[in-house]
DNA sequence: ATGGGACATATTTTCGAAAATAGTTAGAAT
DNA sequence: ATTCTAACTATTTTCGAAAATATGTCCCAT
């Protein structure tokens, strides 16, 4: 628990509910809520100011991202992390991503195609200016999530869209677990440049490939980096 | 809306909220409650016999569930059907019920065996007693469901199983839809076994053709049957 | 007739109290 | 000392009232 505010008003979305869900997602994903952590009501109600109901309204949508899990009769808390779970997620992600990916760069339009340029474009320059610490920089996470997000925008598909995005989440949580013990960022920026390339050069299979190694690597580099906190598969 | 009970208990799970979440998801997937149909409060609560914040919970879950949407401030309605919506749903199926066939096929133990054999069974036992109608039989629902669950058993990915349940009860409304306008049930006994027989044989390029071809067909069938009710993607 | 604004009604959304359930401690019997 | 039970406390779950928001209606000016 770490803000102490009493009384919240909406911010971003229409419903309270739905507004308390986005900065709970935040906090878990940015593991300001630790893996495991129980997430009592009245704690909730102190930092969040809404109510019960409100709040339990707000777990409910986490637990169907699965940022969250519910023990019936006896509460929620943060889901934990484990080495089996990284591995399940990252098997979904693949299998998803490639699928949404392909199907991107068939149908992509000439407004795919400049989402996908702006978005790297505004990426690199954030990794210009803070060359060290990207992977920490919120600014940055908020690009890296739009230029992913925009490969696979053209693809057409909501519903799988929508569950890509919840596995984005889940898996950015590790991210952010892993960089907390990492030495130094790994270097994504060819990576991302070459992914771009494929995707707007329409060499799908290229691309599918590119994206594949992508999120099997930097799954891979979680696992090496963040195994003291995470549990045992 | 349909029953009109005053008084809930709980019946199957732990908490009011999620049985009242199974009992609406069940009006749905049959089309009690139909496509487009609002899900006003006050209707919901006489029917129901629980209070609003309960409901909105239950309601929450179908949402993330794909069988509802909200509509914030204006309320929950029935999820519509739509042809691009069917589309969506069946590419979204293949590719994930592909992937865990594979991976059932793999790991799958002598008890997976057991249960892919055992449901076979039950599933032909009803369609012998009843070969006119068993489509609209829920006693077959149900043994079809546990068929297809069962052949997916031993993937060992709980993220992508649980995306699979969703998307298959969303597949379901659409099957019990064009079950009422189609002349007369298509003959599943032999794809299904002849599903099992690539499953066991540990065939799987051969099952997750047969799959692919299974969920393709089933979705081919439901619109051209279906075409008149749903609305046009 | 038509468009717009103010009031009235219908409906959703949020709240905090009350009921139900789980967890914990203390005391008695063995 | 240990196990069992009973009472107490902590916590979750459910409820219906109250606040907030949307929708519909009526009247008037143009």
């Amino acid at each position: 628990m770490t803000t102490t505010a009493l009384k919240a008003r909406k911010e971003f979305g229409k419903t309270l509910a739905s507004d308390i869900a986005h900065r709970l997602r935040n906090e878990i994903v940015t593991c300001q809520l630790k893996p495991n952590e129980s997430l009592k009501f009245d704690a909730l109600r102190l930092s969040f100011g809404a109510s019960f109901t409100t709040l339990r309204e707000a777990l409910t949508l986490l637990v169907a991202e699965g940022l969250v899990v519910a023990e019936e009769q006896r509460g929620y808390k943060v889901a934990p992390v484990t080495l089996e779970d990284l591995h399940d997620l990252t098997h979904a992600r693949i299998l998803i991503e490639v699928d949404l990916m392909r199907r991107s760069i068939e149908k992509g339009d000439d407004d795919w195609e400049i989402r996908v340029i702006s978005s790297l474009h505004r990426l690199a320059r954030i990794e210009e200016r803070a060359p060290e610490d990207y992977a920490s920089n919120t600014e940055w996470k908020a690009a890296h999530r739009q230029f992913h997000e925009a490969l696979v925008s053209a693809s057409g598909s909501p519903t799988l869209l929508a569950m890509r995005n919840s596995l984005f989440d889940r898996a950015e949580r590790y991210r952010n677990l892993s960089a907390m013990f990492r030495p130094h960022p790994r270097d994504k920026v060819g990576e991302h440049r070459a992914l771009m390339q494929a995707a707007i050069g329409r060499k799908a299979d290229q691309a599918c490939d590119l994206i594949r190694s992508h999120i099997q690597t930097t799954s891979d580099n979680v696992a090496k980096y963040a195994a003291g906190v995470i549990s045992a598969g």
